[in-house]
DNA sequence: GCACTTTGGCAACAGCGTTGCGAAAGTAGG
DNA sequence: CCTACTTTCGCAACGCTGTTGCCAAAGTGC
């Protein structure tokens, strides 16, 4: 909340919110009153009234009795998937794709089409919206105002590579297409379909999804992600890290060789022009040592707790990748005197779906408590 | 919060140290009671509740009033600084400083002594005791129970070198003296002097003593330390950035140097063995550029607004630091096609108490909505 | 001196989670 | 089948929060 005051309000939107998100890791298995309210800290008959609550605006409904223990059994309650739907958009170079996602982040309908990102905005612009309202008016239907007339839908998530504003929805730039330099994409797209539209940088839809899906198994991870590029997103306690100017997460073109090879961003020895050099020499061993050394100093600085990798690269030899990352991990942290567990080091199981359906995270995550992240 | 449910005690403390924050921040000058309102989104009622209880409780006092602007002049509050005093200690390897703070952070009393942090760690234990039980006792007299008899000591917060647990008040290891490995220094000295204890890591310490004095000017920096190591302490949206395992700020070994020179840590090219090796050749300009490289990594990775530096290598030519770290800093920005302000760099104005100061913070932050940070 | 503006407290209020108690719905034993 | 017991969960009363409506206090400006 930052220096926000707190009133009742906020109170209540707070609570509902935490039991939305436990129902939501409950997921088909259900979770009980008491349950909740051990996780929560809130009196078992203040769950009570919370979900009475969500129950009559239709988020949440009863699903069954777990077995007696010797008294009355608890009900199970679930969280109703249908009661909020999002979109999620993947702008690539050359691609396009949206999905449309119900509470759970199941994916309910989807769609795949080429795209010249390289085009005038305005067309660009016309093409995301058009692939949105055909995707949203077949899964749930419009009404007479369009997408605002769809009753479940919270919004429009937006996800492209390079660096944008965040909180003002402003591209910076898309590397190699001028044409998008300022573009204040999240005003333009939403004015023109009429919803909430929210912009984030590519890798950091990325970590809210794995986040959100549980696969991350942590609170605090970083995401690498190694394609065309190298970049990375970081959650931290749970929340999307973008800091200050919300440029965080600026892993591709942090320098580990000092003076070494000019990169295109101008700067010597980027762990992106190492990586990517070893990758086109064919030696993926050595992309994953560099790669790892970086990781290593990420969670030296952070202490994160898992480090996951994806990307087209890595899913070629994934398994190349994670064990030459979690060798240098784990050399570093044995010569570091560490104690306890060494941090795991992951690939992705998650598809190529896996921006889009962060990007839709990226409005139901408030839903569920995660402030703006 | 994490993932705790909000009663109605947690929102009177949650506004009533956003209050105690602001009326900090505001100084000698004081807030008025709408400006209170206006900073924290409560209506003026609301506020007039709170700081009528603030005043009750002592922590608050009407202050004069400002002039008129055509009707009821405002009235002025300020913070009560006597209300509350902490305790910060900086143990470092041949001294001890203790200092007793007021509830502005203002130094009431201190005392300076010759340490060897080598020797048994009972012995050292009970020179700390001594000392703080004597400032304490000079300061502000001490009942028949000790420590807990002088009523507005909140406690006592020791900050240390070398990596250590900061939830649970252990030490991992202090470079050099492996008597400490494992030492748990928070219950122990909690034990003895009979009140709340908080232990952290210097830089740490030193980091939250800045962000609290406003000299850093903003809400997300990084301290970095050059001193006998090099050390970095990260706050990230006005809170201390621990980490998962409370081991984060590692910034001394990050390696900028792929196979670079062997560290003492066992790994190649870190940071600190480039830093130092360069000031032991006498080009302090080499240092900055290697310090700026390591920086300029950090700045793109967790995009913060300001680094500060300190220590005493830095302190010997502020000058020379923090110029050769903004050269870096700004090249690197421009290559990137940064807009806006570049990120500034500023050498710590505070002096040897620094640490000590941001020590006893680690009780004060709480008051002041500070979480634990 | 009068009209006006602004501040800030008093009292009534709505809404939050909490507490006390009882109904509902099971199990275990005769 | 009935009784005794345990556990779950909702209703009603409660205490406390910040909010709202209203009015007194304390200035300025004509």
């Amino acid at each position: 909340m930052g220096t926000a005051g707190a009133n009742l309000g906020a109170v209540r939107s707070h609570n509902a919110a935490l039991v939305l998100g436990l129902l939501r890791d409950a997921g088909a298995e259900g979770i009980s009153r008491l349950e909740l309210a051990e996780r929560t800290g809130l009196t078992p008959q203040a769950v009570s009234k919370i979900t009475a609550r969500l129950r009559e605006e239709g988020y949440a409904a009863e699903a069954g009795r777990r077995a007696s223990t010797g008294g009355k059994p608890r009900t199970v309650l679930r969280l109703v998937p249908e009661a909020g739907h999002a979109v999620g958009v993947h702008l690539d170079r050359d691609e396009l794709r949206v999905v449309l996602v119900d509470l759970d982040g199941a994916v309910v309908a989807q769609r795949r089409a080429e795209l010249d990102l390289g085009a005038r905005a305005e067309a660009v612009l016309g093409v995301v919206a058009e692939a949105v309202e055909e995707l949203v008016g077949e899964a749930l239907g419009l009404g007479d105002e369009g997408l605002a007339g769809a009753g479940t839908l919270l919004g429009v998530g937006v996800a492209l590579p390079g660096p944008l504003d965040h909180s003002r929805g402003v591209l910076h730039r898309v590397t190699g297409f001028p044409e998008w330099d300022g573009f204040p994409l999240r005003d333009a797209l939403g004015e023109r379909l009429g919803v909430p539209v929210v912009v984030d940088k590519d890798t950091n839809a990325a970590a809210l999804g794995l986040s959100v899906g549980g696969e991350a198994g942590s609170r605090s991870f970083a995401y690498l992600h190694l394609g065309t590029g190298l970049g990375a997103g970081l959650v931290i306690g749970g929340r999307v890290h973008r800091g200050a100017r919300t440029g965080a997460g600026e892993f591709g073109h942090q320098v580990i060789q000092l003076d070494g090879p000019l990169c295109e961003c101008g700067n010597r020895g980027c762990v992106e022009a190492l990586c990517l050099a070893a990758v086109g020499r064919g030696e993926p061993g050595e992309a994953a040592r560099v790669l790892g050394v970086g990781a290593a100093n990420l969670v030296a600085l952070l202490d994160i707790d898992v480090v996951l990798l994806g990307g087209r690269t890595v899913a070629g030899e994934p398994g190349v990748f994670v064990r030459g990352v979690e060798d240098v991990l784990d050399a570093r942290a044995r010569r570091a005197g560490a104690r306890g567990e060494p941090v795991p080091v992951r690939s992705s199981t998650r598809g190529e779906r896996l921006v889009a359906e962060g990007a839709a995270q990226l409005l139901l995550a408030p839903v569920f408590g995660r402030g703006d992240a």
